[in-house]
RNA sequence: GUCCCCAUCGUCUAACGGUUAGGACACUGCCCUUUCACGGCAGUAAUAGGGGUUCGAAUCCCCUUGGGGACGCCA
């Protein structure tokens, strides 16, 4: 069938945290090598020294194993293209530097960030693209000699030629064209040695034999510029790239880290479940066949790039609850008890009984853990307090209803709520809505909430008896 | 400013020349529940605008408008 086996990569900046249009990359790259039978490769991109943790590569990556994105390749994995991480490759890119000045195909520019900077307003000024004038492009050996001895120190720059096109095959968008003359000659080494994303990206990605490159369209026009890097190096072997629409905000701007909302370690911290993250980010710019949650492996054996959206798309946190809501449903009571133990708050309060039994009767009324421990409070704290709406409910109802109650009240309601509700309304001459409300305002604190059937045989007997009595004082 | 990408219900999307333009989330209503929520059922709601091409256009072409991206010693 197929000669090379598929291999897709993550190469995230271990700088920051990710954002969900990260995770989408990351899941997208994913899917089709799972789907495909392939391999899915971590690269760290840490050629930028200071800015760059191992500490935050290890939260990468335990991300990615939370969302159960596994890696078969990776800094931690190892694997045959090693290393994976760019900070151990320089061998690798300045080779390709020095062959790409060899050829010609580079050269050292001599300019500073502040000439560069003037030039770029310069051209801005005259409704001009801010592109590199090509100061440096044809010095001579005395010239860059000068240079040198007024103590500046160069970068390197590739040289587009000024006329031509390159054309590729978009793994999403279809054909795409360039025109040379569009593209400025650009750097591909800064002044300390250190190789600029063009390079080191492209370099690694032929080097580690990466067939499929899934990016954002952020990358598109990035992308005539690495394929011509590959071409002056040689690299018969270049993987296929495809773009896809950006993820924004329900405001429709970028999503970014200060906005907040989209961050993956804060959804994590408030709760959500992976399986909600996937399936909401796998339908940003994708259709799977259905409609309910997927499993990884499902949504990879139905991924196709050229099926992806090809424009951007809003990330609605409305929509990740609705999964959220469905990633539950889905849990057993253990599974759901062990997720909302994990996120229990400081001063949680003890339980009167067996976790998963509390975690199942208050499901339909949770959506993160903090919602579980709220309920808790609300009824098993001898403590806690009617809300302002439950107080008015109980007022309403006045305490008669309570004392009719407390005379039905032996024994507890803790078998059979259902007998005893009756049994109070009877005695107190009331039915349904008047009498349901006033019973869960005095029971639970609430007047809304989980079903009373489920919830009220959990309470300790005299922590019943005493939210009656309190209701029935005045 | 120049170049590139994009445009279907509020949101995410399906329909790849012929459909009553479908689904999901949200919203509304009804049912269930001697209770709110949950759940079940139903409903409101879209082809940005203008020109073409065609027997026939959401679908192909052009223009306009609107969004996004790139043009960095960031990735």
């Amino acid at each position: 069938m197929s000669d090379d086996p598929i291999r897709t990569r993550f190469a995230p900046s271990p700088t920051g945290a990710l954002h969900l249009g990260n995770v989408r990359t990351a899941l997208f790259n994913w899917l089709y090598a799972r789907g495909q039978g392939g391999r899915f490769i971590l690269r760290s991109e840490d050629t930028d020294a200071e800015r760059s943790a191992d500490a935050s590569l290890s939260a990468l990556t335990d991300a990615l194993a939370w969302l159960g994105l596994t890696v078969d390749e990776g800094p931690e994995e190892g694997g045959p293209y090693g290393p994976y991480r760019q900070s151990e490759r320089s061998r690798l890119y300045d080779d390709a530097l020095a062959r790409l000045q060899d050829s010609g195909h580079a050269y050292r520019c001599y300019c500073t960030r502040e000439e560069l900077a003037e030039a770029r307003r310069r051209q801005l000024a005259a409704g001009r693209p801010p592109r590199y004038p090509g100061t440096c492009r044809d010095l001579d050996a005395h010239e860059r000699a000068e240079r040198e001895a007024a103590g500046r120190v160069p970068t390197i720059r590739f040289r587009v030629p000024d006329e031509g096109s390159i054309t590729f095959d978009d793994l999403v968008l279809g054909p795409q064209t360039a025109r040379l003359r569009e593209i400025g000659d650009f750097i591909i080494a800064r002044s300390d040695g250190s190789p600029a994303f063009f390079l080191a990206n492209a370099v690694d990605d032929a080097e580690m034999a990466v067939t499929h490159v899934l990016r954002g369209e952020d990358h598109l026009t990035n992308t005539p510029r690495q394929l011509l890097l590959l071409d002056a190096l040689g690299y018969e072997r270049q993987p296929r790239y495809g773009h896809f629409g950006l993820i924004l905000d329900m405001d429709g701007r970028p999503l970014s880290k200060r906005r907040g909302g989209a961050m993956l370690d804060e959804l994590r911290e408030q709760g959500y479940r992976p399986e909600a993250l996937i399936n909401h980010l796998a339908r940003i710019g994708f259709a799977p066949p259905d409609d309910g949650i997927m499993d990884l492996d499902a949504l990879a054996a139905a991924f196709d790039p050229a099926r992806v959206a090809h424009g951007g798309a809003r990330h609605d946190a409305t929509a990740l609850d609705g999964w959220q809501r469905q990633a539950l449903e889905r849990l057993d009571a253990d599974a759901l008890w062990e997720w909302m133990a994990a996120g229990a708050p400081d001063d949680a309060i003890g339980l009167p009984v067996d976790g998963p039994v509390f975690a199942a009767a208050v499901r339909p009324n949770v959506l993160f853990p903090g919602d579980g421990w709220s309920w808790a409070r609300r009824l098993f704290d001898p403590e806690a307090e009617p809300d302002s709406e439950a107080r008015a409910e109980i007022a309403a109802a006045g305490p008669g209803l309570f004392r009719s109650a407390l005379t039905v009240h032996d024994p507890a309601p803790t078998d059979d709520f259902g007998a005893w509700a009756k049994a109070v309304g009877a005695a107190a001459g009331v039915k349904g809505r008047a009498l349901y409300r006033p019973l869960r305002a005095a029971l639970t604190n609430a007047v809304e909430g989980p079903e009373l059937g489920a919830v009220v045989p959990l309470m300790p007997a005299e922590l019943v008896t005493a939210r009656l009595r309190a209701c029935a004082a005045d």
